[in-house]
DNA sequence: TTTGGAACTTACTTATTAGTAAGTATATTT
DNA sequence: AAATATACTTACTAATAAGTAAGTTCCAAA
């Protein structure tokens, strides 16, 4: 594979989730990587396709991760813990994550990139959730609620608290990822 | 007040709260409308100050109810039974809160907007905050973290719920809302 | 009855956007 | 050596964006 196309792949999402999708053009990245416009389309021919692209990747991302988890031997708290790194990473990097970052503009998407943000929830919801029922099991995790509910409160919590924290100045961001994903 | 003015504000509103800040246009408005572009211009010379217009009206749309809930004796139960309310609406519409909106074109927007939807998340997380230690106080709740973070999870529940729904295509939302605010 | 202002429209400009067609340089294969 | 493919650039187009200056309509006050 390309470099520049990784490169264009990379800056892309960066520029997601830090302006959102409709703020970006071809010209940010093209600008930035020392190229023409014109070459960013020769790689993505549309902004629909780099949109999808970038959201497969991600999907590719997270999959690794989980596979590496799981050839290293990680038991579900380490794999949560895990997981809630990314987003202590993108709250250092003032940065929202894919599915936080699109939402707000999923009605302006095309079809294909809505699909694989829909595919790219649903497999870290049935992720989160296989890993609190398995990690419940083994008196890992201790919760009330049922384990889809609970799966869809962490993700919810962690794609807002990256947003709802830009409001403000100072914040213990740690911390709070810690109570989400405690919470009973 | 003009009522053309008024009707800008709310179609911008909810133009932002389903396609996005950077989505919409002074035509989209215009159009709807059955006025001109420049009439648009007219009641708010830049997209700057209709953004920070919208936002100052979420705010005193806010200050009201809550002056509303306490003339009618509210307790702390109902008004936050009240406050869910919203953003059950907000789904069933299929619409984001404009906090969410706002957050992923954050870095694009101008200084006054950011100030005022800074103030807006504030407000509603002061009165939370107040409600969950008044609503503790009188036993009407029971939880154990502290309530500014219980304040900011469920404001981060509400905000992300409404974005994370987008993406599936059947679910519980009003019992998930009830979840979110009930847990310890 | 005129004057002034509110609420627009007409008719623009300038900038930026996604997207394209055709050409070029360089390396690789035949 | 010739043909081909890769990775671009040059030079555009068409659409849409925000924004503006000047004019018009209409009503209400002086």
């Amino acid at each position: 594979m390309s470099v520049t196309r990784e490169k264009i792949i990379e800056l892309g999402e960066n520029l997601i989730r830090s302006k959102g999708y409709n703020a970006f053009s071809y010209q940010d990245i093209s600008t930035e990587l020392g190229i023409k416009n014109a070459a960013v389309h020769y790689y993505f021919p549309t902004k629909e396709n780099l949109g999808t692209s970038i959201v497969k990747t991600n999907i590719q991302r997270f999959e690794e991760m989980v596979e590496n988890m799981h050839s290293h031997g990680f038991n579900e708290r380490q794999q949560i813990d895990t997981f809630v790194k990314i987003y202590l990473k993108s709250h250092r990097e003032q940065k929202l994550c894919i599915i936080g970052s699109l939402a707000s503009d999923f009605y302006t998407l095309n079809e294909t990139t809505k699909t694989e943000l829909k595919r790219m929830t649903e497999i870290i919801l049935k992720w989160l959730t296989d890993i609190l029922v398995t990690g419940k099991e083994k008196k890992l995790f201790v919760f009330d609620e049922d384990p889809q509910s609970k799966a869809f409160i962490i993700l919810s919590g962690m794609v807002a608290s990256l947003q709802v924290s830009r409001m403000m100045d100072k914040m213990d961001y740690k911390n709070l990822c810690q109570t989400i994903i405690s919470l009973k």
